[in-house]
DNA sequence: CTTGTATGGTTCGATATCGTACTATATTAT
DNA sequence: ATAATATAGTACGATATCGAACCATACAAG
């Protein structure tokens, strides 16, 4: 049953399956960081998770502009999830010694300590869906949504 | 390739697997987001237009606990999106005819014409993309994405 | 050295998100 | 019929998101 007011034209089904793709993401999307807000405490989000996991695996030390530009968020909206981080003591903020205009972002030893009970808060969730969704499936999946996250960002 | 204390564990890479492969789709969802509602008006997000299209494609005449499962969103948040588009004028919404405490939304007009020239509006920044992604990636990454939605809904 | 412009970051205001608590109606058990 | 419980939806408050405007420093041109 297709929908009449267009022919069958390619183009535009190629399309609405481009927009199914966007939409299950979209609802995986929500989907995961409901789970893992559900097992963080102190009303920590999946950005403040996802900034203290990027840090302990790729080295902190790193420039608020760089944050951003990593999980593609608005600096402004960076500028705010790095606030709550340096409130809770998670991480550090100190001027940058190489631009008076800039500053450099390290992790706290707390910072690290909640990282790691937070991944061991959330392990045994991703661990029950390996049965299901596993080494094959993530294989398959990551080059293309890692095509498609290419795109994106192109298509700003 | 040892199998040691250390944690490289077959149950850990898998894991991580899936944190990258959860972590891309957070980025996807961010840019896709960021693009279309850079191509919206009056300050419409994804979620309104959302809501509109889902009720074009599938029927019109839900339940506003029904629109928020569909999307998996708390149906507070629900509730106000469709607050926002009834204030907008683009749904109605009617008690329901069976259930005293219900409601049922309707698309009026406006609502449809919104959702046209918004799909008119995003389809050339998605046609962009179809050389790179098109039918074939689509096709393999739909099955993948439908089967961890489904995982991470039952995981709830 | 001054001036113009670009860049890193924050402030501010409007709106979104969502958990808790609540109201009203429906359903079920007795 | 009544009481207990479940369900649909909203009100409210705390926090998140993000664009516009802003400040400070860096850099480039003259």
């Amino acid at each position: 049953m297709k929908r009449s007011a267009s022919p069958d034209n390619p183009e535009i089904s190629d399309a609405q399956l481009m927009f199914d793709v966007l939409n299950e993401i979209g609802i995986i999307s929500q989907l995961s960081r409901a789970l893992l807000e559900s097992r963080l405490q102190d009303g920590l989000t999946q950005q403040h998770f996802g900034v203290l996991n990027h840090m302990v695996r790729l080295g902190d030390g790193c420039t608020p502009l760089e944050m951003a530009r990593a999980f593609q968020v608005p600096k402004t909206s960076m500028s705010h999830t790095l606030a709550g981080l340096e409130k809770r003591g998670l991480v550090t903020m100190q001027p940058n010694p190489h631009d008076g205009r800039g500053k450099l972002i390290y992790l706290t030893d707390a910072g690290r300590e909640l990282r790691s009970s937070a991944i061991s808060a959330i392990a045994p969730d991703v661990i029950a869906m390996i049965p299901q969704f596993g080494r094959d499936d993530a294989n398959a999946a990551l080059p293309l949504l890692r095509k498609l996250r290419v795109l994106l960002d192109e298509a700003r």
